[in-house]
DNA sequence: CTGAAAGCGCTAACAT
DNA sequence: ATGTTAGCGCTTTCAG
């Protein structure tokens, strides 16, 4: 910038107004400006207008996987929100590991990020109090914070389930299955939780051999599946506790003669075509809601921490209507 | 780190010292800092470190849609490939649009990323040359830069999409149809030209009818797919573009009675239940391969602009085995 | 082993 | 309308 100013025989402040499009500048000397400009090829160092401004004009979002496809969406719905505020999304993904978690945060907080949008892996948040009290403001997404009282979007897991399994209740089942993701993960006890409301609210006695939580690997969850439907008493239905579960639950009906209904948690792509019934959550929205509440805190509305909680919908498709095998009930 | 170093009764640059891990303090002023660190609830402020060195150890990933599931993989190789190196990743979604590749490009130039990683909408980018003169490494996914010479990693649309027909000509189909992306994409030229070689070397012809290329939207591609199948001589075989063709093609498809046989290209999730035979791209790979790149540039390496171009895979999976209709060849 | 001074490139505040 | 000065918070350099 000080070679600009040399160059076009003006003081550093007028390159600062003409690059910042600031007025009081004259159009002549705008011009030669401009000139040294594009003869320098110069570009404004934002590293230098932050230090100064003590604004990034970023904010950073960590989530589990971008990989996922539940996560591309809302990170996408994220980036237009910031984007609408002229601010840039530094992605980050905790791999469900709740160190990691703290690490890109902080790492975050270090690059001084004007706020953080967190989908937790870990259950204690304490660590970002300081951050927060900084003046960090952070939005958690899909999970509550733990240890610490901030805005939280959420969709409806527990309402989602519960529906999700009296639906198959009122086709019929009696004995469903529950395999839902690892038990340290919020959604996976609140989609359990709706599980057992539904079948209490029906009068049904819950088997803990229906029950399997743990890690979503094709690995883990097909045997599960395999082991719920073999036996003397087997299900007559499953309920998937989330998108990767429902999958694997799907590879598995496949090869099967018997019919068994599904319902699964989170909308896949082409389950429409294979006809999968499923809850559905609107990834876009959790993403869309914790970015305007983020940025309404930068915009420096300074009420209670909220939490808000998203509809899910039922979207059946065939694989939860199909009643129990003749025999098995 | 002024406050630090006043509390702890010592230096600036032993604050400093102690905050980077460097050597040449003695473990009783370290333990005196550290102190003062913690009650202080201090944390570096990159962004005067970043000013200071130079480097920002980050990198920008400009693509095109982060919610397609096509860069969902490949954002998270990057990062992955980041991680590594201890930089983080701001991501940005051009949405197709040249004129916002451009201004995300230069915006991430102002934050002065280390590198870019940019998988063009627009298909020219001298507008770059002085970024890249004053430092930013530069690597080009997916689709190759326009009128600058750039790292570029591919996958080879051309040889895909050549197997992928030629792999339909073999179960007996002579009239294809193509469905393809917008044709100023480059990867729709490629995929088009494997399509038209593979049909010149079974000596077939071409009817310029049985090509499509623009939009990939369903409300676009629907029509075309429903145009194609039907008429005094209708394809027997389609050849879909990209993930979002096939998608649609694979909805218009299962409301027919007569079946068409279908390869697209790009591998979708659960298409091996619904039996659709896709050229695969390895997206992770891509991405994996780019960063690499890109980190061996930053690490001084400045050998020529490469052209990598990945292998695709063909994975039969049922429709892409349908022989033509009886009565239609 | 430790610290003081200079300066990264910009902008806010205050002259002129 | 334009220029000057100070300083954002850190690291580099060089001196103790």
């Amino acid at each position: 910038m000080k070679d600009v100013a040399a160059r076009a025989g003006v003081g550093l402040k007028t390159v600062s107004r003409v690059v910042n499009g600031e007025p009081g500048v004259t159009p002549d000397t705008e011009r030669k400006v401009q000139e040294a400009i594009d003869a320098l090829g110069f570009r404004r160092n934002d590293s230098a207008r932050v230090l100064r401004k003590g604004r990034t004009s970023s904010v950073g979002l960590v989530l589990e996987d971008l990989a996922d496809p539940f996560y591309g969406p809302l990170s996408r719905a994220v980036e237009e929100v910031a984007r609408a505020h002229g601010a840039l999304l530094i992605n980050g993904s905790s791999a469900e590991d709740p160190d990691r978690e703290q690490e890109l945060v902080l790492a975050l907080c270090a690059r001084r990020v004007d706020g953080l949008i967190v989908i937790p892996a870990g259950d204690d948040h304490r660590y970002l109090e300081p951050e927060i009290k900084a003046g960090i403001a952070t939005v958690f997404v899909d999970r509550p914070a733990g240890g610490i009282s901030a805005d939280v979007v959420l969709s409806d897991s527990f309402g989602g389930a519960r529906d999700g399994v009296a639906h198959l209740i009122a086709h019929g089942h009696r004995r469903i299955g529950f395999i839902g993701d690892q038990p340290r993960i919020h959604t996976a006890q609140e989609r359990l939780r709706g599980y057992r409301t539904a079948m209490e609210d029906a009068g049904l006695p819950v088997d803990e051999r229906w029950i399997s939580l743990g890690s979503t690997e094709p690995g883990r969850v097909g045997p599960v599946v395999e082991k719920l439907l073999t036996g003397p008493e087997p299900v007559t239905a499953l309920f998937a506790g989330n998108n990767r579960v429902t999958v694997t639950a799907v590879r598995m009906l496949a090869r099967r003669e018997t019919p068994v209904a599904l319902v699964g948690f989170d909308d896949i792509e082409l389950a429409d075509l294979l006809g999968i019934t499923v809850i559905a959550q609107d990834a876009a929205a959790l993403g869309r809601t914790a970015a305007e509440r983020l940025f309404r805190r930068l915009d420096g509305v300074a009420d209670e921490p909220a939490r808000v909680e998203l509809a899910t919908r039922l979207l059946t498709r065939g694989s939860g209507e199909v009643p129990p095998a003749p025999g098995t009930r």
